[in-house]
DNA sequence: AATCTACCCAACCGCCCTTAT
DNA sequence: GATAAGGGCGGTTGGGTAGAT
């Protein structure tokens, strides 16, 4: 659609307001109420846009709002909700009262980055700064920034649930959906929202599936990639800590983690998978039969496909589960016991302050050999 | 004192989503 | 269903300013 048609209009001021401007935009909302906001310049007597109005009141004059300085409290609340949202400053602002969008964007871009980098922590991923990536690679920093703040690019139904769909990354140069290496090196991480779960009847069980993943799949599949002549590949996520919200500051390298162990797809018709639906299934298939040669693997594997056709639920040995967990056991290594297998994620398994606010679970995958 | 630099932050821009027609 | 408009959001810009040189 483009610009509002407001904006084309001649003679509107633009820029810093006055505070003869102020005061009519105040008077009037106060009076009046802003209702359509386009009518409010010319209700109110101002030069001004409908949208600029809308704004100078969201973020300046609104009564409710907080001014001053934000408290180390407000600091950390930021950093931990955008370790949980991402650039979501609406979200993260809505938990923040007095507080707008623009002002917590702005302290962070001027900064909470600054601050997170100095206690070596990546502000993108909030993991610790591995010395590679700090030795630069701007590139790829700005990748990952990309990466994170990828919008859905269609819904898609999994079951009854509606998911979001994300574009998996490409490089140009290579037929390969991403240059891995790099962010295995970098020992980046990806990091899903929990919107993007595949409900399985409570909100208390859900199974990240493959194609919520599917960025993070490829990753791993090119990962695989025994040029790297190193075992220690992982798809990894990180464990809630016993209780409560963590928050992705507080994990550093010795944090605990599970690997995956096993690659298995749930091949049934609808793409979906009860609680109650056994995972003997036949229709499973162990992918790592499948897998010969990674070197091959990523030759071969047409991950369009499986993004089509095949959902991939990641699940777990949570004992609340005993039905898909039975048959899919996850174990926690340590960081120095890594292995090259694969499985599911449940997102018991994924750190939230509650199983029943899906808004503050999200999954972090991580690639590489250490956290 | 003058100039430069880095930083802050208010405001704008462009796009997306929703709603009305 | 197509189109237009309003509202909302995140990224970016540019003016102001404090601190350094």
């Amino acid at each position: 659609m483009g610009r509002h048609s407001c904006c084309y209009k001649q003679k509107l001021r633009k820029g810093l307001w006055s505070p003869e401007e102020d005061e009519k935009l105040l008077s009037y909302i106060t009076k009046h109420g802003h209702g359509c906001w386009s009518s409010v310049p010319k209700l109110a007597g101002l030069q001004r846009c409908g949208k600029s109005c809308r704004l100078r009141w969201i973020n300046y004059l609104r009564p409710d709002l907080k001014r001053g300085a934000f408290s180390p409290e407000e600091e950390n609340s930021i950093i931990e909700l955008h370790a949980l949202l991402g650039n979501r400053w609406s979200q993260i602002a809505a938990q923040l009262p007095g507080r707008t969008d623009n002002e917590i964007k702005n302290l962070w871009n001027s900064s909470l980055k600054k601050k997170l980098r100095q206690k070596g922590i990546d502000p993108n991923t909030h993991q610790p700064i591995s010395e590679l990536a700090e030795n630069n690679d701007k590139e790829k920093h700005a990748e990952i920034e990309k990466n994170n703040n990828q919008i859905p690019i269609q819904k898609s139904s999994v079951g009854s649930n509606e998911v979001n769909l994300f574009e998996t990354p490409k490089d140009n140069n290579c037929n390969y959906p991403l240059e891995i290496n790099s962010k295995i090196n970098n020992n980046s991480s990806c990091f899903i929202s929990s919107e993007n779960m595949v409900g399985l009847g409570s909100s208390s069980s859900s199974y990240l599936s493959f194609q919520q993943v599917n960025y993070g799949i490829n990753n791993i599949a090119l990962s695989s990639n025994s040029n790297n002549n190193n075992n220690n590949n992982s798809l990894c996520f990180i464990p809630s800590t016993s209780g409560g919200s963590t928050s992705m500051s507080e994990l550093n390298s010795s944090t605990m983690f599970h690997s995956i162990q096993n690659w298995e797809f749930n091949n049934n018709n609808n793409g979906s998978k009860s609680s109650n639906e056994s995972s003997s299934n036949n229709n499973n298939i162990n992918f790592n039969d499948q897998i010969q040669d990674h070197n091959q693997v990523i030759e071969d594997i047409k991950w369009s496909e499986y993004l089509n056709t095949t959902p991939l639920f990641l699940g777990n040995n949570n004992n609340d589960d005993n039905t898909i967990q039975q048959h899919h056991s996850t174990t926690i290594y340590s960081d120095d016991e890594i292995k090259q297998e694969m499985g599911f994620i449940h997102n018991s398994d994924i750190y939230s302050s509650s199983n029943n606010n899906k808004d503050f679970q999200r999954f972090s995958l991580a690639f590489g050999q250490t956290l």
